[in-house]
RNA sequence: GUACCUAUAGCUUAGCUGGAUAAAGCAUUUGGCUACGAACCAAAAGACCGGGGGUUCGAAUCCCUCUAGGUACACCA
């Protein structure tokens, strides 16, 4: 369609130009055609109301006299005035078999388009705080980011995912006092993460009565920063049993990581921040602690605090300079919630005083919306958190119910149900615009009918299943005459409309493009399969249709794929 | 107090580089399985696009302002 639209926008450059010597490029003129509204008003659209005040003409005559003085060849079938627009008609059946043939070709490639030249990518995502579980708040970042994480590699970059552990901080020292005194009452292995909380929120509390224990906690930060061997061991044991849990979550989502350097990995890496602001003359005295200043009335970034120690501003800054020194990154990318957009802000500003310009320039945050409950905000103390192995379980049951109500065959129910479940989590949570807030409700995240995961994964199903009972190799299949009806050519359109899709998708930061497309490829393909019968027709009209139907395919489980969704076969 | 984000049908949302009649899903009412999988499709009904100004031939979209909700703003991450 782009070359088809490039046509029209040169044909035209030549008549602006030759008969009101309008200057206007090719380019220009493509970004002014558009879509028309309804696909019967034609494919393409050029409005002329804007030629209308320059030129001195009402917009009907001067897309009357445009269109009369247009010479365009079969590859327009037919062109229109509509009041002040000329609509132009693709000639489908050479547009149709030109996208179809472009896609079978490709196959499981169709969608990929190298922009990026192998160049890598940062993504620092999910990046949970170790020695606490997983809960709705770390959903978002992870699916966002690992969706993300995908489309940069279909556009030709080299993604690195990078698991920005919060493994360091003086909560740790607050811990190891908790645990050495609590650590015989619990029985911790049994749920590692979950009893390490526990026992984390119970000597929050008893510190709060007895400043006593906080300065235990500084000594035992102190120490592990130093190295202590006890202390480092108790630590590593702490992370250990955390990271243990996350992989099991993470191996359910189908998440996987480059890099697992967190704040810790950063410990001996922030002296040499602190020595380039200093020798550049930014870093400045503050009430007592070092700092950067940014705005006339802007606080400032706190660099080391006014006893000396590191702030996590300090951790992410010599972040920012490991990863350009490492990966020389194209593009770095950081998907936490809104929260932090101050945050990285300062960051990124103070960034400039470490890194070149090109690699301050590409650093980009990306935000997203809150989860909260109907009660308001999730919190730890009140036992309202949902912790996501919880969700994960409700999905995960609930579309077993389901497959066992409906009677499916398969060979592997729990597989599955997790493919089901956890596809309707992610794609809840993927279709939304990622920057509002979810109000999160349970009935609504485990709903199957309508725009979700499992009506998606669902048309793929009847896919499989038609080209499984027709007998017939789609790849033998040759060239065929065949006349698209309506029905196919809507969807054969939005076929070609993945590239770009997935292209905006990606340089958008919103996965919620592609999820949205994806619900559009299901729904006409839904359309087309109701109304058209495919396997008791002639071989041609099958054969046709068949291609369609494959090639629908292909982009469905490549879109949900790319989406970190499986795509079963059988459901 | 300052800055940023959000507001569209009963509910959840799409559309926001201005363009033709504001588009879906859920819920409601109705129709379609002796056709390839009904987790589907079709039809009906449902919207002063938060309020008010402005810019424009044209505004859900851009600007100003007000309202409501959210978030952040110095040693937590």
């Amino acid at each position: 369609m782009n070359e088809i639209k490039k046509y029209i926008a040169e044909e035209l450059h030549k008549v602006l130009t030759n008969k009101y010597n309008f200057e206007m490029t090719v380019e220009e003129i493509v970004d002014t055609l558009e879509k028309p509204k309804d696909d019967s008003m034609g494919d393409i659209a050029l409005p002329c109301f804007k030629f209308a005040k320059i030129l001195k003409n009402s917009p009907i005559n001067i897309a009357k006299e445009i269109s009369e003085s247009l010479e365009i060849d079969d590859r327009i079938s037919k062109k229109e005035v509509v009041g002040g627009y000329i609509n132009f008609y693709t000639n489908s059946e050479m547009l149709c078999e030109n996208i179809l043939e472009n896609i079978i070709h490709k196959g499981n490639k169709y969608g990929f388009v190298n922009i990026g030249n192998g160049q890598n990518v940062t993504i620092d995502y999910s990046s949970p705080n170790i020695a606490k579980p997983f809960h709705l708040g770390h959903f978002r970042t992870t699916i966002i980011g690992r969706a993300l994480y995908n489309l940069h590699n279909e556009l030709g970059y080299n993604s690195i995912g990078i698991n920005h552990l919060g493994d360091w901080g003086r909560q740790f020292g607050l811990l190891i006092v908790g645990y050495e005194r609590f650590k015989d009452e619990y029985d911790i292995e049994k749920d590692p993460l979950h009893t390490l909380t526990d026992i984390y929120v119970r000597i929050n509390k008893l510190a709060k009565e007895d400043e006593s224990i906080f300065d235990l906690a500084r000594d035992n930060f102190k120490k592990l920063e130093e190295g202590d061997k006890d202390i480092l061991a108790l630590w590593q044991y702490f992370k250990d049993v955390s990271m243990k849990e996350y992989e099991r979550i993470y191996k359910i989502l189908g998440c996987k990581f480059d890099s697992y350097n967190g704040e810790a990995f950063y410990n001996d890496k922030m002296e040499e921040v602190v020595k380039i602001l200093d020798e550049k003359g930014v870093l400045v005295e503050s009430e007592g602690a070092k700092v950067v200043k940014l705005g006339e009335n802007e606080p400032p970034c706190i660099i080391l605090k006014s006893n000396g120690s590191t702030i996590y501003a300090t951790r992410d800054l010599a972040a920012v300079l490991y990863r350009s020194r490492t990966y020389n990154y194209a593009k770095s990318i950081y998907v936490t919630s809104y929260e932090q957009i101050h945050h990285f802000k300062q960051i990124f500003e103070v960034s400039k005083y470490l890194v070149d310009e090109k690699y301050t320039k590409k650093l980009v945050h990306v935000p997203y919306g809150m989860v909260r409950l109907k009660t308001g905000k999730m919190s730890t103390r009140e036992g309202t958190v949902i912790y996501l192995q919880d969700l994960i379980e409700d999905a995960i049951t609930k579309s077993k119910k389901i497959i066992e109500d409906k009677g499916a065959e398969v060979d592997d129910i729990d597989l599955l149900a997790k493919q089901i479940g956890v596809g309707a989590l992610v794609f809840n949570d993927l279709k939304h615009n990622k920057i509002k807030d979810i109000v999160f409700d349970l009935d609504e995240v485990l709903r199957f009918d309508g725009e979700t995961g499992p009506y998606v994964q669902y048309t793929y199903v009847r896919i499989c299943s038609l080209l499984n009972k027709s007998g017939i190799d789609v790849n033998n299949i040759k060239k065929i005459n065949y006349t698209y009806n309506e029905d196919e050519i809507k969807l054969i359109k939005l076929l070609d409309r993945f590239e770009s899709a997935i292209y905006e998708s990606a340089e958008s930061y919103e996965p919620s493009i592609l999820a949205r497309y994806i619900i559009d490829v299901a729904s006409s393909f839904s359309v087309f399969y109701n109304n058209n019968s495919i396997l008791v027709e002639d071989n041609s009209v099958k054969e046709a249709r068949l291609l369609l139907v494959n090639s629908t395919g292909i982009v469905i489980k490549k879109g949900l794929n790319l989406l970190g969704i499986e795509t079963p076969i059988k459901m």
